[in-house]
DNA sequence: TAGATTGTTAATCGATTAACAATC
DNA sequence: TAGATTGTTAATCGATTAACAATC
């Protein structure tokens, strides 16, 4: 039903929207106004109503939002009850700690598969998820409709194996490798996860605070004078 | 020499600079213009040119920017040449796999300790660091001068933990918890790292194509008859 | 010198905020 | 009914893009 086109800063925020609903939900809260939802994320009260406002009417006039229902609204826009699929390609430290920890099916992602290249690592078997060997993904992607590939190999394979991907005509591909994936000629989706990416932005506003603070600290020196 | 205030969507581009200049420079470019960059990352010369000129001119008339210097005035701007130390709170999967493969030091960091209530995984040392007891991190803190604590604690320690930093006065915390730590009085910086809120976005734009090839084919189907 | 490309000012576009009639 | 709060239209604000004089 989403027919307008909705803007990127919107659908950055949905899963916030469904983060903090999730929590008061959880909590035993009923329903909610925009502007108390707003006073808890920080957001303004319109904004929130126009965000809503894309995908339809949620509220009601003089009550608020039913946070049961709202959340299901979101999580349904988000895609939760698709039912997509995912494989993940490399079961290093980083692979292997996803399939360990991160619960794929809470946000309604089945993870179907791993692959490795290692011998030692083809056939073992995490959290019910075995890993197969690379060689069997062409044919694996050619007889099974996955949706996702998380992509967590090593920094040199993220280029070649990202072609394969999507030369097997995959949908998306979740990218944990520090490595730009704008392939031009290619339609697949591609979402980034660059933890150095984030560390540099947080570098620069500890930055930011120190020389501020070294500059207040300065200018009290002075007038002490 | 930051005097005037950035906006955060420059900020955030910043690092995508920094990586792109990178790679330019490994392949042995020295030298590239505005719509030339801009062509490689998606972007318009125009916002290229504005990005920069919010930190000075890097640039020369008729020629363009040098790769090098232009990376190594990012580089400054986004502190890596500070000299930041870090702890890393929380050695489970995720905490180990940080430890392991991600180098604090090629963006100017340093891994000072980890810290975990696990006594078997105290006492153990990862790439040059060890893990000391959670019962040292009050001491610990107030004699060493940290600035950002890197927390991959489970979620149920996300709070607690977070807490214990803010009254440390640490400067930030890069917040692998999938847990909101918007603390209002504290002053810490928080940058969150939140797997789902990027797999949900992923999940929308597929559902979101998804649709228009469904929409697409029963236009087709439609006029066929 | 002529051509290229910057830094910056002005114009445009889009996103956020404010206001308010509709209505539960 | 009166009070609260929505959804939406209009106003404001900020970010991106275009244009161009300056100059290497």
């Amino acid at each position: 039903m989403k027919r307008i086109k909705v803007s990127n800063n919107v659908i950055r925020r949905l899963p916030r929207y469904l983060r903090k609903l999730d929590e008061l939900k959880a909590s035993g809260v009923g329903r909610i106004s925009s502007s108390n939802l707003g006073q808890q994320l920080g957001l303004t009260p319109s904004q929130i109503r126009q965000d809503f406002s894309s995908f339809g009417e949620f509220g009601q006039q003089g009550y608020g939002y039913n946070v049961a229902a709202l959340r299901d609204e979101i999580a349904s826009i988000l895609g939760i009850d698709r039912g997509f699929k995912a494989i993940l390609i490399g079961v290093g430290n980083i692979g292997h700690a996803l399939m360990d920890n991160f619960c794929f099916s809470e946000w309604g992602f089945s993870l179907e598969a791993a692959f490795d290249i290692d011998p030692e690592i083809v056939g073992t078997v995490t959290k019910g998820v075995s890993v197969k060997s690379m060689d069997e993904l062409p044919d694996y992607l050619r007889t099974n409709k996955i949706d996702v590939a998380v992509l967590t190999v090593p920094k040199e394979a993220a280029v070649p194996v990202a072609r394969l991907l999507y030369n097997s005509g995959i949908s998306a591909i979740w990218n944990f490798t520090n490595v730009e994936l704008t392939e031009p000629n290619s339609s697949s989706l591609v979402e980034n996860v660059h933890f150095s990416d984030s560390l540099l932005s947080l570098s620069y506003y500890v930055s930011e605070r120190y020389d501020e603070e070294a500059a207040r600290a300065a200018r009290l020196a002075r007038s002490e004078k």
